[in-house]
DNA sequence: AAGTTAGAATTAAACGTTTAAGCAGTGCTT
DNA sequence: AAGCACTGCTTAAACGTTTAATTCTAACTT
């Protein structure tokens, strides 16, 4: 690697103290008074060397890195993917970079991510986090590291948040089903006792009840490391009993995992069996008929976590909980 | 931001000079000879106070972040979001972290990327080039910065690279095609002097000539910033001709594009036309009929990278150039 | 007794920036 | 002639590590 070239080479070009270049890179050169003549011959020198400036020697000294760091469940998931190109744009426009990883809904996992990332000096981070990793928020809380969390949240704890309307989405879609007449609606959640899961399971329950479908009510969960396993299972199940008209998934991979085991049943969509996805995916248009699901509004989610972080970046001593509306898109699956 | 631990509180609270604990971090006390009861004192403390080492201090001094970029098209596209969680778990196996960008297929974002991920002193970057980015990749050479180029390549600059056998894997789809007794076949490309994008049109042309076909060989090419527009009028154009029976799409994004268009006409799949996609992601199987397509060994092309990546960060001189074998997945649509 | 060796620690420079503080020199005021 | 204000620059410390070089002491050789 070709030594690169420093703030010092130029300052011994131009035959002036590394301060005199430092300032003029930074744009001072009128409040610090610098003689036009030497400003010039520093541009020059800059664009001679084709100086670039060293960001971690940058970030050492002003203790700030412009970075921010994201901790998703997996970025492969384009729930997530997408989040992360929005945070990604958005990051930019403020001159941040954007570090990230993946928990796989795992604590430890996310525990090792956060002390890496904090390690790193990121300037804040936004999390969506797994269960069980109250005492890593509290950390860093505790540290005064800005943060921001995304998709889910700790009740017990007031953080930042960014998350959905969950309870009124699934509330809403069981309405949706009840509206083209179906009744015995069964929901596959995953196994968690995450608050954004447990609004989503409530939402459908108290809309079941509204509706006067308690005795109908059948909450299914899977376990996210063995979903496959699991769905399978569920599914065949529901669909040889055929007591059910409809059903709601309650996240993207869950609506992709059941559309598998439903396709390999012969059970015919909308006719026999309707159906409502989460967290719609352009791909889910595919699905004959195209599958109705409840969207979240993801620009705006990724963007408003940016900004809420920039914010505390900052030194906001504000806490925001912001909750976004879904939308639900109907498709021939259910309407 | 509560001020955090450094090595010199640490160093202050045993008694004992900076270097010592340093050396005792870095499992240097055997060779550094240092007294046992100062070791266990230093490790308590650390303990104690809960030192988080600062990464950027390391960085700047030992002149390596443990960072690596990767630098692609858009992460929010599945191919590519699941490339990056592949690079991510195996950068993280070395312990490397990952910064990503997504150049929407521009060079001039590219640019800005790559001078962003440089200034950060990232290790090395993987990435997939856009168009016009030939400079940037010198650029990169004569800096003596590793990277590995992933997906595409220049042809006319030796690089590492890990890309795929495109050649091949629209050569074969062909194959797979005429064996079903499709004939009229058509191929719909980006607009692209990329060379894996040349490398996919070249393979359908011979394989058509080869099984003489050479009159039927039509390429339509897609622009990528207008992919919606361009996809709209040549499948429109195409379906109201009637005349092809078959259809291969050259990426992911337009396999998907396509089929929004294949579907809003009334063309039965596979009875009036064969499609066979690229990059195939599981939901393309709930196309109906399912989709056939070109899959692309990511797991490896991932790993591979990032293993290459490294092997030249340790110094190799090595330039490596991998070509990975496609797989075709036949379903219903074709075969 | 002088010299060597080994063990255990310290010192201080270095990485590339930023930035507070200081210092000349000039010209102006009184 | 002394004081002041301005202009234009330099000095040097600091950020938190790593690491080569050095120092000190005690024990061991001859």
């Amino acid at each position: 690697m070709a030594k690169r070239v420093s703030i010092k080479d130029i300052a011994n070009k131009v035959g002036v103290s590394t301060a005199l270049v430092s300032y003029v890179l930074n744009g001072l050169e009128k409040e610090k008074r610098i003689g036009p003549e030497v400003v010039k011959k520093i541009h020059e020198a800059v664009k001679e060397l084709n100086y670039q400036p060293n960001q971690i020697a940058r970030s050492l000294r002003k203790g700030s890195t412009s970075t921010i760091g994201l901790i998703v469940a997996d970025i492969s998931n384009p729930f997530f993917g997408q989040l992360a190109r929005v945070v990604e744009n958005e990051a930019a426009q403020f001159g941040y970079a954007v570090v990230f990883g993946s928990s796989d809904e795992n604590a430890a996992n996310s525990a090792i991510l956060i002390k890496t990332l904090v390690n790193r000096q990121v300037d804040g981070l936004i999390l969506a986090p797994p269960e069980g990793s109250a005492e890593q928020i509290k950390y860093l809380m505790n540290q005064g590291i800005p943060f921001v969390l995304v998709d889910r949240y700790l009740p017990d704890i007031s953080t930042n948040r960014v998350v959905l309307d969950n309870y009124n989405a699934t509330y809403s879609a069981v309405k949706c089903f009840v509206a083209n007449g179906y009744r015995r609606i069964t929901l596959v959640a995953y196994k968690s006792t995450l608050v954004h899961m447990r609004e989503r399971i409530r939402g459908y329950q108290e809309g079941m009840k509204d509706n006067g479908l308690s005795d109908f009510i059948v909450v299914k969960e899977v376990r996210y490391n063995q979903i496959k396993e699991d769905m399978e299972a569920i599914m065949t199940g529901l669909l040889n009993e055929r007591g059910m008209d409809a059903v709601l998934f309650a996240t993207n991979a869950l609506s992709i995992s059941g559309l598998y085991a439903i396709r390999k049943s012969e059970v015919k969509v909308p006719e026999e069996l309707a159906v409502i996805g989460f967290d719609g995916h352009e791909v889910f248009d595919f699905f004959q008929p195209p599958l109705s699901y409840i969207q979240q509004p993801l620009e705006e989610m990724g963007k408003e976590s940016v900004r809420v972080l920039i914010d505390q970046i900052r030194g906001s001593q504000k806490t925001v909980h912001i909750e976004m509306r879904h939308q639900l898109i109907t498709r021939k699956s259910c309407g």
